[in-house]
DNA sequence: CTCACGTGATACTGATTGGTATCACTTTAT
DNA sequence: ATAAAGTGATACCAATCAGTATCACGTGAG
């Protein structure tokens, strides 16, 4: 799928994934996620926003504050590309079991 | 863990998935790679490289030839920075569970 | 109302990345 | 031996990206 593209470009950095692990224990707003990090608080928004386009975390309003939290469905396109390389270890192994079967007779 | 950065950024390019799910099917050399995409021999190699860094494939000499294969274990790291939030999901039903079983009473 | 707080958005800079062009090296075939 | 095939490596260019600085906007408290 192309559409991949902006969950894998998501998870390709390391303050991202941070974010990400951050988000897991509780919601956070950007303030509380900026602090956490030496950097601006803009350029926090700007991992939140790429991780909102990627779909890992969704955005709730709350008076002036905004809090960012762990979306559930988040990575399953990441299990499906993932999945379906399992299918190709079961062809490879069922035939590397034919040919020992094969030789065995 | 700092050390699934090659990884990630070996998954974070649309061409570099094409060549792991071509890999899926047999094994290539550089050119074969090349010759499925438009572009230079030398911009595959660039990216074989990237996918050998995050370790997702092997390169097997083989006379003048060069053959690159798919890494049997190269998900796991992936697998295992995603099973880091099974148990969050896990913990948060739990704690609803616990809500709901509270207020039933 | 007024002012501080939390956020959104833009322009800009330095670093990284995808890609090309080019040359050098090794191996196979004639 | 000589040439062609397959690959490695470097320099270079254009585009993207991470981060900062800065300003504008809405919200809540005094």
């Amino acid at each position: 799928m192309n559409t991949d593209q902006p969950i894998f470009r998501a998870l390709a950095d390391p303050t991202r994934r941070d974010i990400l692990l951050m988000l897991r224990d509780t919601d956070m707003t950007i303030t509380q996620v900026a602090s956490n990090f030496d950097m601006t608080r803009a350029a926090v928004k700007k991992h939140l926003t790429v991780l909102s386009d990627g779909g890992l975390i969704t955005v709730r309003a709350n008076g002036r504050e905004k809090y960012n939290a762990l979306n559930p469905n988040a990575f399953t396109p990441i299990r499906d590309w993932l999945s379906f390389f399992d299918a190709f270890w079961d062809d490879r192994l069922s035939t590397l079991k034919t040919l020992i079967e094969k030789d065995s007779t």
